[in-house]
DNA sequence: CACTATCGATACGGAACCGTCTCGTATCGG
DNA sequence: CCGATACGAGACGGTTCCGTATCGATAGTG
């Protein structure tokens, strides 16, 4: 029901105390959680089989079972490698820094691994809550809240207009990279950033 | 392999010639179509099991199998039974016509019936090629077009800045209504429409 | 009434997975 | 070397689902 199965913790005292018999191997983890992903990316949240991962991995199932108790927990887990840098804070102007923040989200999105997070676990959400949540909250919303500080500081430099709505500004950025996505053809990832900031910055209007 | 399995055609002659035995009930026929739009929005495309389709309906499976050569057909049928009226085409000025869309389809998204279309079929594109062409040809390609030329007819009526990139306005405006419907609280459909359309006009930018 | 096709229900074989378990082997500390 | 644990491989029972087949009952046509 946690994260782990069996036995793993430290087991009370201070040094990383060793446990007795061979060893946990790393590299072993590694490959079952990268090809975890790999059968997710092409196969969906629920054509995921543990018996194909540990295939894919040269591994038993056994092995798989000895450190997660079931495919909720290892997708969980497999989830949680994928630890994206965050696009950094930056600093310059706001335009500067939306292109930056969104050219990085589209280059993410071009590659399949991440693509497949944001659809996936979309279409799937109704039935896995847990994993939902955990990505929304340690993925999505950092993210999300990136972007608002840079709209906000905007608007205490005066490059945004004080009576934006931030929120609105936020779905029509991150909609845009979503929804590009999901084209057929899709522009090259750091070209549709800047036109996107630009235009969503100056408005489609006329003056 | 086509959409219907067995012999179902007029036969060749003029008339709808009266097949002889028992007709297939057209109540039947929907009640199947809603039980799998039911299970689909519930369960997703890999959780739909004819099995269930059939208990939900009140139906034999022999009577699911008697129409649809399997899953996948009767899935396309299902997607095509929600035949989604096109918001209006409308005629006022860019900014109200864009409103009602907008708001349309963001009324839509609040019915998980609908909802869950874009979302499902986006989650599981890769492994139901045939399902999603369809889809986006019939149902989400058409409903693109029809927010470009109400942008399109902006810029000839002067209301939209002739540089403007329809395609990126396009995307802002529908990812912003994919993004909402991620969202834990959304805004009402109307007033989300209204407020997301005027910024997408105005820009965020300090005039 | 005879004929025919559809109806709901259900049994069936086969496939895919899950999660458990048991092999024989490999790798660590002592 | 010994004990303990991890390892790959795979057998196993159980579940779910697919697609087919077989019922007796039903509802139309002629």
């Amino acid at each position: 029901m946690g994260t782990e199965t069996t036995a793993r913790e430290p087991l009370g005292d201070t040094t990383a105390q060793r446990r007795p018999g061979r060893p946990r191997s790393e590299k072993v983890e590694q490959a079952i959680l990268d090809a975890t992903l790999e059968a997710l990316t092409e196969r969906g949240i629920e054509g995921v089989s543990l018996e194909d991962v540990a295939v894919r991995a040269g591994v038993g199932k056994s092995t798989l079972y000895r450190r997660w108790s079931g495919k909720e927990d290892l997708l969980i887990a497999a989830f949680g490698s994928l630890k994206r840098p965050l696009p950094g804070p930056a600093g310059e102007s706001v335009q500067a820094d939306l292109t930056a923040m969104l050219a990085s989200m589209a280059a993410d999105a071009d590659d399949p691994r991440y693509a497949c997070q944001f659809e996936i676990l979309n279409g799937e959400s109704e039935r896995f809550p847990k994993l939902i949540d955990r990505y929304k909250n340690e993925v999505a919303e950092p993210r999300r809240e990136a972007i608002r500080d840079v709209i906000r500081r905007g608007m205490t430099t005066g490059e945004v207009r004080p009576d934006a709505d931030v929120e609105i500004a936020l779905l029509a950025l991150m909609g845009s990279v979503l929804s590009r996505d999901r084209q057929d053809v899709r522009p090259p990832a750091r070209e549709f950033a800047e036109r996107a900031v630009a235009q969503i910055l100056s408005g489609i209007a006329a003056k």
